[in-house]
DNA sequence: GCAAATTGGTTACAGTTGGAACCGCCTTGC
DNA sequence: GCAAGGCGGTTCCAACTGTAACCAATTTGC
């Protein structure tokens, strides 16, 4: 045949993002749902709560969204008592952000819940096959990070 | 500059959506650069070119988007010329909607240079790793897909 | 030591997205 | 054959997102 049959269905970054949208959808109905936190704001509780007190911009780094998504994350939290503000003596212009005692509640709550949301939606993999996907999107990570800039 | 954090950074679901993002910004990228074309106007030519005339409905089906940006990423294409609406004798309240001439061309020109992008940004990963994970995506495609309907 | 450039953080704005209402056609049930 | 309900498609609106402008603090270079 003169054309290759290309299927849209069978073009992997169009499944990478379907599956991606899907799961995404299903994990942020259930935390908007259980703690009213969008992802944003989930993923910035999840690294204060492993990380301990830091700086927005160390959060750009841990969680990969922009400055103004964790800026925005980090107002609505503070707004709600769930994480708090200290001044940062080795620079004025930023400060240290930490969870509150009921941001630590928080926390401890969700930790589990995610884990086992994740336990669930990948239960159709084996263990060998969750290690082997993890390895593989993470290698497609750095791939497609180099890919970026350079050319 | 990447913080580690063990948690995040090993959630699968979050692996999951930071590399499909980067995937996929890299590729939107690549089409406005080159066509003008928005990814969602790209799935409507690519499944229009293989599958022929068919209705929105049928394309919402096809590309896993909702009505909406079906009706838009139509409207674009057709006002570019790229596409064409043709009466559906069957049903009043819709269209066959299909590849112009022009749409023919862009199409022709348009998919192997998808494939040799898809070709690039999974080149880390060797043949049988490739099918690989694109059978665990559509696994967990399926499985997500299963749970949101509640049980 | 100071002007210039840079950086962390914030705000403003414009573009994008998706849910819901809406319109007209079609199907169903009587 | 017609009222009621459903469906394809479109529009509307409100929320979200990212880019760019901006401010203040810090670092750099001379």
């Amino acid at each position: 045949m003169t054309v290759r049959n290309a299927r849209l269905a069978d073009f992997l970054p169009y499944l990478l993002s379907v599956t991606s949208n899907v799961v995404s959808d299903r994990i942020a109905d259930e935390y908007r749902a259980r703690f009213g936190l969008k992802i944003p704001e989930w993923r910035v509780m999840a690294v204060l709560g492993d990380g301990g007190a830091m700086t927005q911009r160390l959060l750009v780094g841990a969680t990969r969204m922009d400055k103004v998504a964790v800026n925005r994350a980090c107002k609505v939290l503070e707004e709600r008592g769930l994480i708090r503000r200290s001044p940062n003596d080795r620079d004025g212009r930023s400060h240290h952000l930490e969870l509150t005692a009921a941001g630590k509640a928080m926390h401890g709550e969700i930790m589990p819940i995610a884990l086992d949301m994740e336990r669930r939606l990948f239960s159709t993999l084996g263990a060998a096959e969750r290690d082997q996907f993890k390895s593989l999107l993470a290698r497609i990570n750095v791939a497609a990070d180099q890919m970026e800039s350079p050319e």
